[in-house]
DNA sequence: AAAATAAGTGTAAAAAGTACATTTAATATC
DNA sequence: GATATTAAATGTACTTTTTACACTTATTTT
């Protein structure tokens, strides 16, 4: 197995007979599942596909697919994010490999899922219209295929852990949004209610809101005023500690 | 592709004609890097063995290798800690898969990390003996083989990040240990200074430490008295916020 | 006997978190 | 067009947690 230098992918795909192999091992088909978060202003929503292929054809699914010969994880991900709903740009994280030997009947197959979180109302149309994609609220999504309820399980738990500290949740927002809403979908996350006056002063003390000068006249006769995120101080305070949550137990 | 019922992969291991499969994707190898963390009372350390097998051999390494055919990740990590440390039943964690297509020159690999916590003690003979593995203070911890380096700065960020809300690090330290030990540690991954008052009280406010009648003179005239951890607590308040940390900002 | 060392401990002031009720703006109804 | 209805907006007193800070104690060394 001695080698003079090093053989790139690149120059092992040209030069197939000179690739030196880990011969003896085994490989594995790589997959990509993506948990997709949505908020429609009242609950959190789940979005799901029909799968396409056998097994379990026709029954709900996380978007996912295989991973591509030449393809980084991340990036894999972000291709079959957009390839399956049109999405790109959006809130990804790596949540966990799955690795069960038993997930996939068929096949083997080794599934990095990871999480996104995207404002509902800019892709509804498109998503039901072009790629037949559906969701569900969380709370009454349908049975879904192999280890998917468990993957959503698992990025259930990891949102709620990072939104207690980190202002993820309002990449959920559309651009402009209220106060209630947001009080709302922090409700809803953490199936809990919190006290309008301490919500709002504590959300106001992070300085991250800057406050509009229109009402959102929707959800109420007097109208709640819509604030918008200050880019700026979410991109600088995104890793910092924000304790939106007072006392953060029972999450995991 | 239709299917009456599905295959189990045991079947269609005995019957592989009959097993229908994924035909047109590629399959890749899988492997498991383990991040181990030990503490020797002073400072952080990294557990390394010299790599085996070309390419790289003998250059400073993560423990790791190949998934078998029917593995699950975690208990491959299992095993793999286990045969390259004499390691069992110790603190191990999944950190993240990194699937760079070129981060092994020979052939693409994707690896899924874990971390690993143990008290340094317990093995320190052994790894050296017989496994011809080595600490390395975490501060001067020689080059690694691809990304490794990279690894373990995700696993220091990840430990940090657990240590400041949970009690993580009791995991590093022997089963008789001083409440100024603790701090050292704390001290040590949080690379700050805490007032001995303060950290003292909120150690104890936990409840998670059971005072020993005799004391530590190794470190002192005085001597410090020895706790033990309550593994009952421990247990159930390993997912509790115990907020260790009064600021736990700049960790990530 | 005196000096040196690190362990162990208390208190007051500041900050954060909690509990709680009324007023306000706008629309809908009579 | 007066009245009822609805949800939004806002302040204050109390409790708990966090912080800042310095001396005494037990033991060994000189």
């Amino acid at each position: 197995m001695a080698k003079k230098r090093q053989i790139s992918n690149q120059e092992a795909k040209l030069f197939p007979i000179a690739m030196p192999k880990y011969q003896k091992q085994t490989r594995f088909l790589v997959a990509v599942d993506c948990i997709i978060f949505g908020f429609d202003g009242t609950e959190l929503k789940l979005l799901l596909v029909q799968r396409g292929l056998e097994p379990e054809k026709g029954k709900w699914s996380l978007i996912g697919s295989f991973i591509r010969e030449e393809e980084d994880i991340e990036k894999g991900a972000n291709r079959i994010l957009n390839q399956m709903t049109g999405l790109a740009g959006v809130y990804l994280e790596q949540l966990h490999a799955f690795g069960n030997p038993e997930r996939d009947p068929i096949e083997r197959t080794i599934s990095v899922a990871y999480f996104a979180l995207i404002d509902i109302h800019q892709y509804e149309r498109q998503l039901n219209d072009d790629y037949h994609a559906e969701w569900f609220p969380i709370k009454s999504a349908p049975r879904l295929i192999f280890d998917h309820e468990q993957m959503v399980e698992m990025a259930k738990k990891r949102l709620r852990y990072k939104a207690a500290f980190h202002p993820i949740l309002f990449e959920l927002l559309p651009e402009k949004f209220t106060v209630p809403q947001l009080q709302n979908l922090y409700e809803g996350i953490f199936d809990t209610v919190f006290d309008k006056r301490n919500f709002s002063r504590k959300i106001q003390s992070t300085k991250l809101l800057i406050k509009q000068k229109d009402k959102d006249k929707e959800n109420s006769k007097k109208g709640a005023y819509y604030y918008k995120l200050d880019k700026r101080r979410y991109a600088a305070n995104f890793h910092a500690f924000l304790n939106f949550i007072p006392n953060p137990d029972n999450i995991k």
